[in-house]
DNA sequence: ATTATGACCGAAG
DNA sequence: GCTTCGGCCATAA
């Protein structure tokens, strides 16, 4: 799963649902988030890049807040604590 | 083995 | 909009 996170490209994002899926595991959102939380290989992983499947930004380890910095650094768009247009920088496999 | 917890999701009230 | 609830799974104690 990690592997696919890192793929993300700058500018992108994913939800946790999308990630199970593509992991051929659907329904298992839960999982990845405890996965991303444990690990928090934020060397290795962007795990800024991975929010809710509502559009919320969701938890982060450094605060929800440095997730969004983070994420409009990239150039995604946040409003209110969630993305703007979700789909639009949806990434998927 | 069992229990509790958590960065989740969807449906229902 | 909100809260509650049931269901999911991985990890730690």
């Amino acid at each position: 799963m990690f592997l696919l996170v890192k793929q993300i490209p700058i500018g992108s994002v994913s939800t946790y649902k999308i990630l199970a899926q593509a992991l051929g595991n659907a329904g298992k959102a839960r999982a990845v988030g405890n996965a991303l939380n444990k690990n928090r290989d934020f060397k290795n992983i962007p795990c800024h890049r991975v929010v809710r499947s509502n559009g919320e930004v969701g938890g982060y380890v450094f605060g929800a807040d440095k997730k969004i910095k983070l994420l409009k650094k990239e150039g995604v768009e946040i409003s209110n604590g969630k993305v703007a247009d979700l789909e639009k920088y949806l990434h998927s496999w």
